[in-house]
Order: structure tokens, then sequence, then C-alpha cells
DNA sequence: TCTTGATAGTTACATTTTCAACTAATACCC
DNA sequence: GGGTATTAGTTGAAAATGTAACTATCAAGA
């Protein structure tokens, strides 16, 4: 059988996530000009409350220097703010303030209507299939992010 | 229902793809020397023969500006050359050379060891689901690219 | 207490990517 | 033919990312 770049996985995986991301950069780039890895940050705080920098990239599979310039980012708007720990001062406790959780409010429900639309063609069964597969394949390898 | 980030498709399929991505990265970095978009181009002509960037572009879905500055890398490896048409001097094919040749059908067999690997802990149904939901969700909006 | 080593997070610098403007070649149409 | 619009591809500057070295804080043991 000839090799298909068509069924090459991380070629389809790349493809598909682009498309997606692309799609929704759109959003919450227009409307709030934030960056990709500023909306991780803020969805990460927004759904899970407070967290460290550190949890975020373990979380979500992100560097830290990422996670670092996006904190400041959303910081500069106002968006999220933290607070060193009293009894470590290494760790910063992450927040979102009020102006970010409102942010937070509309930006997911654009998400949810965003998934929605991204899965429109598909079917319950292959949606569910089609998590469950990503879960397993997007599981980190535990390095240093 | 509450919104989960982790059935959130963007957000999944950006993991997985990453995850993905980063395996093989490994591989034509280290052997090679290769930049994501250079795997990519090579990867293109390797499989269909000669193409012009434009090609590569609408079938990889890859701004030209990356497609250019890949294809002038794998040039100054010598893995690809490229002809202005004769017909129409703006298009130019590119093709392997020998040695890109060579590197492609080396990759292209530790593409398919790395896709089986990838794919290790799903059943073939559970695949080519995925594979059909990826098509799907990857089909390019009719853009620039 | 002092040294060594870890950990959280930041910063500087190099590499990549993106965006927009550009050249060159052709097509269209008066 | 001559002007205008398109298309293929390139280039330069700005933005974003990755890598590695850095600071600051704490832990643990001699």
């Amino acid at each position: 059988m000839k090799f298909e770049l068509q069924d090459f996985l991380p070629y389809l995986l790349n493809q598909a996530a682009e498309q997606a991301s692309i799609g929704f950069q759109q959003i919450y780039k227009r409307k709030y000009g934030m960056l990709r890895t500023e909306w991780r940050v803020l969805f990460h705080l927004g759904r899970y409350g407070s967290l460290t920098a550190q949890e975020i990239c373990s979380r979500g599979g992100l560097h830290k220097t990422k996670v670092s310039r996006a904190v400041s980012a959303l910081e500069a708007k106002r968006f999220a703010s933290r607070k060193k720990r009293d009894e470590d001062r290494r760790f910063e406790d992450l927040s979102l303030t009020a102006q970010g959780k409102r942010v937070y409010s509309d930006l997911q429900e654009q998400a949810e209507a965003f998934n929605r639309e991204l899965t429109r063609n598909l079917t319950e069964t292959e949606i569910r299939n089609l998590i469950a597969c990503l879960r397993k394949i997007g599981k980190q390898s535990a390095d240093n992010r």
C-alpha cells in the first residue's frame, strides 16, 4: 500500500487543528485583541478558578515562558491579577478580575457555539469517538512543560 | 451542563496535533535539520512528484510565504530543485533531487512507523472514524492560503 | 548557619512566523 | 498596442515562539 499523506495522523491533526484554531481565533482576537495562549490561560482561569502558572502549564501542556508572557498580557489588559502566596513566595496565585470573568463568560458561550458548528456534520457517536481518540493521542508524555 | 475545556474541540485538536507533531519533529529535525514546513513540502513533492508552490499551498493549507521559504531551504540543502515553466514563466515546477528522494523515502518509512505507534491504543474502527472526522474538520474554507 | 540543590517564574536572544508591500509575468479588454 | 487587473512568488519588518540562562525563594543536610 502506498503511503498516503492524507492518512498520516500528524498531518491530519495539524490540518484540523489549524482549521479549528483559526476559526475561533477570529473571535477572541478581533473582540479582545488576545493571542491564542492568552485565551488558553484565560479559559483555564475562568473554568478552574485560581491557579498558579505552573498548574496552567501542566494542565494545558504549555511551556512556562508562554504562560508567563500570556499572564503579563492578561494582566496588562486587566483581565487577570496575581498574588504571591504568603507561605511560599515563589508561587503566584492567578485569577480573573471582574472584567476578565465577563470576557470569559462571553468567550465561553462563543466557544460552545463554535464547537457545535465545527461538529455540525458529525453524529453523536462520531464525536464521542473523536474526543476519546484525541484525548489518548494528546496525553502528554511526561516532559518539562 | 458546564462548559468543559476538555471537550472543546479546538483545544483537543491542538493538544493532539502538538503531541503528534513534536514527536515526529524529532526525527526530521535531528536527522536532516529540517523544519516542519520544509518536511511538509518535501513530503508533498515526494508523494505527488512535481508541483508548483501554489499547488503545495492549496493542497497543504500552507501560506505562500512559508512555502517560498521552505523551498529555498530545501534547495539550499540540495533536496529540491526548481524550473520555471516555459509557457508561463510565473510558475515554477518543483521537484526532489535524487538526494531529496532518498530523504523522502527514509522519512516516509519513519512516518509510517510513527503513525502506527501513535495509533497503537486505537482499534481499526476508531482510526477510520478518527480520520474521517479529521478530514471533515480540516477541509479548508476557500481562503487565500 | 552555610552550602547545595531544587522549584516558580522571568528575561534575553535567536529562530520562526506573519503581514503587507513588492517584483515579474501574463491575461483581459478598450 | 497600451492600460489595468490578476496571479506566482519573494522580501523586509514586526510579531510570536523557543531555548537557555537568569533571579528569587525555599528545602535539606552537614
